[in-house]
DNA sequence: AAATGTGATCTAGATCACATTT
DNA sequence: AAATGTGATCTAGATCACATTT
């Protein structure tokens, strides 16, 4: 992790429109651009680690990050894809505990760091932010539980039809169909998304190509039959 | 689903104080008592429906229900089990989505119904009630969090122990040394709590129960040895 | 009659041991 | 050297078909 050289205004950010800080007053954004630092990280860098007392919150400016709880035997299990314009962190500084999951940048990542005491005080002085949160939680909660009804009850190849598909929504690849040739996760990562074995991640990529739905060139993957996959989803 | 007949005030209830609603002042629990039904459900009666639009919110003053998605072909996946002292059915009044989720009665339940508007104003003048529903909402997804990862990496055996001791939490059996005889779940709930198949279930208890770590009475499951349970879930 | 339980069988996916590719 | 991929084998748990209990 280092130092981003050069420094990025709150105001003239545009990402942040499109997060939940988009609620911030001038006033706000000038407070926290005298706190912030803003930071870079190289993939499978640790921004924070499951059982450390968060220190802060991160505002995703660049890049992806997987969110994950490490299970039996260390083997990692994914419970999202952050991208640019996310915030992360801020969950157990309202529960007042340890981080419940870590944070590791999934390619070079770069985000804006705010101190726990300048977000506790953003707010208490902003009802928007806090109402923004509120939504934004309780939308993740339902998130989740759809996860994990897949995780009990869906076969491992629907699951990786839904995690090609929620990666093809974070790299933003362009339409359902016909997208550029960009995932490009390790086959590790997308297991641990799937919530599988990475030998079994891997035949059932090798099946959803055989039947057309991607193309692979080496570890890239691109979405050939976006439609498809979501109708295997649906099933 | 009926009234009960009784009327209990707000401000007279032992759960309040315990309760997300131990925020509210005198003038609000009058509002409350105003404006409240007091239900009474039977078990498997169904208090919400998932794909419902939320009424209202749910206090539960006596019994259990079960949070559940439906998933593949109609299995229930229970994502938790709420007793008295819960409140239920207001995140997706938050989210101003559907129903993400049913409610369904475990046994014979009575609670209070809040129609939908007065949960909205209540939030709206009682900060600390949105700040308390804002932190229990963050504790609940790290509470699912945990528990995906649990069904995507630990066999059924260690699953069944934790659903057990969170079911002798849920019904106060004392400590978790030598509980009465009163777990007394439909062992397809409980199936759909661990998520698994019924047999697998019931095969799993046969083998706890070998083991000399529970105890069964027809339906009934008496632990005999919590502690032993809790070294299997942490395994 | 519906829930619980059992036995037999099947299979999706895990695991292990390597080969191949980046 | 680490990631990807393949083949062989194993096994936890699902499924099916009933018997037994409440």
């Amino acid at each position: 992790m280092s130092e981003t050289g050069t420094f990025h205004a709150c105001l003239r950010c545009d990402l942040r429109k499109r997060s939940l800080f988009g609620v911030l007053c001038d006033n706000d954004c000038n407070r926290v651009d005298l706190q912030k630092s803003s930071l870079r990280y190289k993939p499978s860098e640790v921004i924070y680690d499951e059982g450390s007392r968060p220190k802060g919150v991160y505002c995703v400016s660049r890049g992806s990050i997987k969110i994950l709880k490490t299970g039996t035997e260390g083997k990692e299990q994914i419970l999202k894809v952050a991208k640019a314009g996310a915030l992360l962190g801020y969950r157990n500084i309202i529960t007042n505990e340890q981080h419940a999951n870590s944070a590791i940048a999934l390619e070079e990542t770069e985000l804006c760091f705010l101190p726990r005491a300048l977000f506790v005080e953003l707010m208490a002085n902003n009802e928007d932010l806090r109402s923004g949160l509120m939504r934004e939680v309780c939308q993740e909660y339902d998130e989740l539980a759809d996860t994990l009804t897949d995780i009990a009850q869906k076969p491992v190849r629907e699951r990786t039809a839904a995690t090609l598909l929620m990666l093809m929504d974070t790299y933003g690849l362009d339409s359902i169909e016909n997208s550029p040739l960009d995932i490009n996760v390790s086959r590790e990562d997308m297991a641990n998304m799937v919530g599988t074995a990475t030998e079994t991640l891997i035949r059932s990529l090798k099946e959803l190509k055989k039947e057309g739905f991607i193309e692979t060139k080496g570890r890239k993957i691109k979405v050939l039959n976006g439609r498809g996959l979501l109708g295997l989803v649906r099933s």
